[in-house]
DNA sequence: ATGAAAGCGCTAACAT
DNA sequence: ATGTTAGCGCTTTCAT
């Protein structure tokens, strides 16, 4: 009989299933931008985890839009999804988080799974990375290469993955003596253009720097594009480095000194994680390692 | 009473809804590679326009893989999508166009709607750009600025995409009357790595090229990439062309010349061709206009 | 062992 | 106008 069915190409109606099961066999993922390499490259390793294990991914993009974000959950508790997944970093927002948290507790009620793969102030199981770490790892290798006047294109302010960066670089500094300068740091809003704009506020405002550190490397682009059309020569005149490592980043010219995040594994593992949840098995946050991958766009200061 | 069900976070059920109305509010999409910025960016104009429209969408990568693709488009019907629309150029191989085509029949007859994004032969209705003109007009460009010796960095031999982009390339340098020269083809995969590639072999065979035209804008970076890494100056040396103009395009070192694909609209127009299809307007599909964006990469040949 | 029936949460068609 | 009911395609329970 089931060879039959699959001789007629019988689609079993997973809808129909899914109302007495209460298990749609679907997830949602939330993240800024699925055209943003950094989500896309999550989304990625996502969805084929889920493929894998026999389960679907509706796409989210909230722009970091509060009320885009949270009409998303609420279609995506509609839609009964079994679980939900934060990809992107807590948006640091009073009236959105106890709005969010109304939502969440509503779809655990109905039995969702809350996962994220950024830092979150909610008590859900994640798959992160350190931030902090990170940072404060590729600052620590800047100073190593001598560089004092060290520049941070940060985050947008809003964003708890900011805060943590811009922690690691300033914990760096403290470590080593360097008198932190508030005028060497300059939000970029993780993107390329940020990024380029930053550069010309830092330039004039601190052309003594000689290291600029982009909390992630969507905005290195943009500071290396930068620098360029200033004439500056990378890593002879300043050095660059990035935050991600983005498939595209060993293509930079000059190649990209970044941060090493392993994407597609977070969403793997996320995806893994709230599938384990959903079999009923205990789960446990996870964290998984940066590394500093080094290549020609930083070098030793001087001479 | 409205109110009351808003005011306790009351969630319809759409999978209850769904069963009654043969309508899930769900597209699938199928993409290469969510991560890959080409389709990164028409999902992102797809979700947009969908969302809009209060519909979600399913990502599916299937890296043209067609096994892969066949299972997602199974897995699609089984969730009952609405509508799966293809937002690759078709793959040219027997035993899968037969397959696809079997199940797209009993998909059709269950209601579902299909469209594609790229060139298809299947009879659906699409929105498309003009791969052969795009190629057509850009490789004219460089013909323009006094190239003759023009190599091409192809995209993957068994997708009909390529095909369009190579005969615009070989169209243009008819009318010029130049004589193809086919060591002056080189396949890169649509891949930063390939292209990367593709231009080493190209060096080594016809090391009189002058311009290097990539079929899409993320092998334009490997060929840059192995440019610089060669020693060559670029435009100076030799002119480099793209063909997308994905977002990071304008930062690339230098800036990318290429053909600009509207992705985002592609998405959009796509999620509202469904949509109104589904709603029962009579659709008709559209071609979107491309449009040669000279930047820094290309210049005039000479000496 | 196999088969019949109830019910998941809705919508639509019906009756009041 | 309002309220009631049948049924969408499955799974699960219960009777045979």
């Amino acid at each position: 009989m089931l060879e039959a069915a699959a001789a007629l190409d019988f689609h079993p109606n997973m809808i129909a299933r899914g109302l007495v099961t209460a298990r749609t066999h679907v997830l949602g993922v939330i993240v800024h931008d699925v055209s943003d390499p950094y989500f896309g490259e999550i989304v990625r390793g996502l969805e084929d985890a889920a493929h894998m294990r026999d389960h679907r991914v509706f796409v989210c993009s909230s722009d970091r839009d509060p009320d885009r974000e949270l009409a998303y959950v609420r279609a995506l508790i509609g839609h009964r999804v079994d679980a939900i997944v934060f990809a992107g970093g807590a948006i640091e927002d009073r009236s959105y988080r106890t709005q969010l948290k109304r939502l969440l507790e509503g779809f655990r009620s109905l039995g969702g799974i809350v996962a994220t793969l950024a830092p979150h102030a909610m008590r859900t199981p994640s798959v992160t990375i350190d931030n902090v770490a990170g940072a404060r790892d590729m600052t620590r290798h800047l100073l190593d290469l001598g560089h004092r006047r060290i520049a941070l294109v940060a985050g947008p302010e809003h964003l708890r993955t900011s805060h943590l960066r811009l922690r690691g670089y300033q914990e760096a500094l403290a470590d080593a003596g360097v008198t932190p300068d508030p005028d060497l740091v300059e939000p970029g809003g993780f993107t390329t253009e940020g990024g380029a704009k930053a550069t010309v506020a830092l330039l004039a405002r601190t052309p003594d720097l000689t290291a600029i550190f982009a909390a992630n490397d969507v905005m290195a682009f943009g500071v290396l594009h930068e620098l360029a059309d200033e004439g500056l020569h990378i890593p002879h005149d300043v050095s660059v480095a990035g935050f991600d490592d983005i498939s595209m980043a060993r293509f930079a010219l000059p190649p990209l000194t970044t941060v090493r995040v392993p994407m597609g594994e977070l969403g793997q593992q996320g995806a893994h994680l709230v599938v384990d949840a959903l079999a009923g098995r205990r789960v446990r946050s996870q964290s998984l390692p940066t590394e500093i991958v080094v290549r020609a766009s930083t070098r030793r200061i001087g001479r």
